[in-house]
DNA sequence: TCGCTTGTTGATGG
DNA sequence: GCCATCAACAAGCG
């Protein structure tokens, strides 16, 4: 369930239940997931080293431990399983953390989008990441400007671009859309600065509400997102919703709250 | 069988 | 170089 705010909640997960641990063996039953180093060479890097606080980039989680790094992203499909919870192995789980004292975190993914990365230092970790924009929780106001002055085309493509802002996924975006009342094919070059604003206070109360509120993306209450699979109403207007494609996407709003740029 | 899916990347074309 | 579109990755569901 890879937003933003479920790597986050994901992160607290980690924390919670690894840091501070040391790390007996790491079993990797499908090789590929590892992106950048074999099964072998992740064990022998790890094992032996005590993983300390976690960090997230937008999406990713970076779990260091006194000596290197294990990254994951969650794709589509991605999540965090611990052993004292779930007790039996899922055939999904394809990197399994055996932990002092026989407990296990295990990196489950179905589909395999993302994977698991090894990083000896910062450096190889911004590597492994890719070009990533501030984190979308993080970014200051004058940034978030900054970098939306240097953008053009559809609000839907910019916002969603990672190199932009790292950590807003599709749902977050429409959501992020429908709340500020932007059609996502409006392009950004032609935003007032009021609307800009509205953006980057309402992406950040979005967020906020969503990693404090639900530790996830909500599927109940006065979301666009915990309506639109119902097919239900617009919270705020009570109009039919719409669903087109957008920079590629499944993408929902309001036509009325949003009215199209190109009609 | 086909279409669809909360993500990302690379190819292609304008 | 920037932007738009699409295929590919992979696996499950209806």
């Amino acid at each position: 369930m890879p937003e933003l705010p479920d790597v986050e909640e994901y992160r607290r997960f980690f924390a919670r239940h690894a840091a501070g641990r040391s790390v007996r063996r790491v079993v990797v039953p499908d090789a590929t997931i590892v992106r950048n180093a074999t099964p072998r060479a992740l064990d022998r890097a790890l094992r032996g080293r005590t993983f300390e606080e976690p960090d997230r980039h937008g999406k990713w989680l970076v779990a260091w431990t006194d000596g290197p790094a294990l990254l994951l992203h969650f794709g589509m499909t991605g999540d965090l399983v611990w052993s004292a919870i779930e007790p039996e192995r899922h055939r999904h789980d394809r990197v399994i953390l055996e932990l002092d004292g026989g407990d296990e975190l295990r990196y489950r993914n179905m589909r395999k989008l993302g994977g698991a990365w090894l990083a000896h230092d910062p450096d190889e970790a911004v590597a492994a990441m890719g070009s990533l924009g501030p984190d979308a929780l993080a970014v200051k106001r004058r940034e978030f400007h900054e970098r939306l002055s240097r953008r053009r085309g559809q609000a839907k493509a910019v916002l969603m671009d990672q190199r932009f802002m790292a950590g807003l996924g599709n749902l977050l975006v429409d959501e992020l859309l429908w709340q500020t009342r932007i059609h996502p094919r409006r392009r950004v070059e032609t935003l007032d600065d009021t609307e800009r604003d509205r953006l980057y206070e309402t992406m950040r109360w979005i967020l906020r509400r969503w990693v404090a509120g639900y530790g996830r993306v909500p599927r109940r209450g006065e979301w666009l997102i915990a309506v639109r699979d119902a097919g239900g109403p617009c919270p705020r207007c009570g109009g039919p919703l719409a669903r087109i494609t957008a920079a590629g996407r499944t993408t929902w709003l309001c036509p009325t709250c949003q009215p199209d740029p190109a009609p």
